[in-house]
DNA sequence: ATAAGTGCAAACGTTTTGCCCTAGC
DNA sequence: GCTAGGGCAAAACGTTTGCACTTAT
């Protein structure tokens, strides 16, 4: 089925438990940089907890971004990627490597854009997802 | 296997042959303003080609996009849509319904950005991907 | 004790593939 | 006649779900 809404910030309750599964995958999550998808979470915990299975992996990532504590990054055309920062700022991804690295959000952009986009659309509440991609350094050799 | 690359601008040499099969999903997709997903469009053109596969569907769209002739319209979060007018303009998708609806390519949108990233951030060709959401006026209801 | 959370396996929706056949050139 | 392209079925991929078991409260 098809899920159109993506968007992180309606908070639901949090958590009730506190599990080791979850604390693993935050902890994991927020030491990197490399804005791992939830494959690459699960390789990560996997060595800490052997046992742990993609499920669960896919379930705490979900509820973690449905709280706030993590930040969803859709890439276009490929699997979901996932941020330990959750500080407000933009990434872009190289087309040749696939990585994704952080832009600091202090650029004159999508500023003044949803107001008057919802005017001349009748659209309410638009909101903008921006993603830029280029070459990074290491891959332009 | 993972492609990071959905650039629709690395021109591949056309189709060799000209099939029925191509005409119909390229009249069909020139026809409507929906911006169809793959299945939409063999929904479409199994009217008219009862006989035709899903198969078929995708690797002319592929094809297509790759040739410049249509548009994909990647979904964060959701299936692939695909639009027979290439002409330069974004798209706002409504986060109720999921339908997506063109804007013109008039504003004050990411305009000096990519070449100021480029020198922030050691990118090479960088580009901007940009979708709108918002709650569309039938949904507002 | 209870119910939230886990692991496992199976299912899901979307997209791709291999193989053999069909039909444009 | 040659080979690009098609149909079919199966596989691949990322993700979700049902269910019985475990564990934090």
């Amino acid at each position: 089925m098809q899920r159109f809404d993506h968007n992180q910030n309606h908070s639901r309750p949090a958590p009730l438990k506190s599990t080791r599964q979850r604390q693993v995958i935050l902890e994991e999550l927020r030491k990197v940089t490399s804005h791992p998808t939830a494959d690459k979470v699960y390789q990560m915990v996997r060595k800490q907890l052997p046992r742990i299975s993609m499920a669960t992996v896919y379930r705490n990532l979900e509820m973690m971004a449905e709280t706030g504590q993590i930040q969803r990054i859709p890439v276009p055309d490929g699997p979901m990627s996932f941020d330990g920062d959750i500080s407000d700022h933009h990434h872009i991804r190289c087309r040749e490597c696939g990585r994704i690295f952080d832009v600091p959000k202090d650029m004159r952009v999508d500023v003044a854009v949803p107001e008057e986009l919802g005017l001349r659309t009748g659209f309410d509440s638009v909101e903008c997802f921006m993603q830029f991609t280029g070459v990074c350094p290491d891959c332009k050799k």
